[in-house]
DNA sequence: CTCACGATCAGCT
DNA sequence: GCTGATCGTGAGG
């Protein structure tokens, strides 16, 4: 690649929460290592509402050290832990203090892709999950899975608070091609009885390969009915209907 | 391919 | 103490 993708505008985040990940879809996530830019197009995202809103949203209970970044301007990186000192990135979006954000759950490597499989393999002891990435091909099992979209692109809590909007920073997001068809699904390991485990606020590339568990509709293993969007979403021009993905196609 | 299991730890009550 | 916005393993179709 030769220029830097240009990076979203703070605007872009300065929306609806479902907009912001709807429209993440096909964007560009851009990693600055040394001189050499990673890229990967996003093909999975979920959105979190905010403090009092969704019961599953890290930010439900208002601010605190670890989410603070939830609660600040729009565009920012909240990159949290998770079990084994894992990491996942989410994008603050809205901008007005009230929590919401989006998680980047999947990724498509466009350049760097060599570099990203060396960043799964480097601590990952011998078996079947190394020895099939050791083996080359299957780049879309480098980013299918926001622990593994971090780990393939050396994203931690150092990058906690960054500026996605920056182009000249460690880590950015950048306008990419629009996707046609998006799916839309419950969220993935909610807990169950969380109220909000089952509205469909999962957005998926439809006929992408590198997402992290389309496999089976949660509503086939008990959990409560998806549920509509609060209506103060409904005209947010996102979401057109909320469908389980079951095989990439439906659309 | 699908499924169930549990490692291992930061963050919070 | 208890609880996960997960992942890789290993067994079974």
């Amino acid at each position: 690649m030769s220029a830097a993708p240009r990076p979203l505008p703070r605007a872009f985040f300065e929306r609806d929460v479902l907009a912001v990940a709807r429209d993440l879809l096909g964007s560009l996530l851009v990693r600055r290592r040394g001189r050499a830019l990673l890229v990967a197009r996003l093909v999975e995202v979920e959105a979190y509402g905010g403090q009092g809103v969704d019961p599953s949203a890290h930010s439900f209970r208002g601010e605190t050290p670890r989410c603070r970044v939830m609660f600040g301007p729009a565009g920012h990186a909240y990159v949290y832990t998770t079990h084994q000192g894992r990491c996942c990135l989410n994008v603050s979006a809205v901008g007005d203090r009230s929590g919401q954000a989006v998680l980047l759950r999947a990724a498509e490597p466009l350049a760097g892709a060599e570099a990203m499989r060396a960043a799964r393999l480097d601590g990952l002891r011998d078996g079947p999950t190394r020895a099939r990435l050791l083996a080359g091909g299957r780049e879309h099992e480098l980013l299918s899975g926001p622990a593994r979209l971090c780990l393939g692109l050396g994203i931690d809590r150092a990058l906690d608070g960054v500026d996605l909007c920056d182009a000249a920073g460690p880590l950015w997001l950048a306008q990419g091609e629009r996707v046609a068809r998006v799916l839309w699904a419950p969220r993935i390991g909610l807990n169950s009885k969380s109220a909000s485990c089952g509205w469909a606020w999962r957005a998926l590339v439809a006929d992408a390969r590198g997402v992290s568990a389309p496999r089976r509709p949660e509503a086939a293993r008990g959990a409560p009915e998806p549920r509509r969007r609060p209506a103060s979403h409904h005209e947010a021009a996102a979401p057109p209907r909320a469908r389980l993905p079951g095989r990439a196609r439906t659309a």
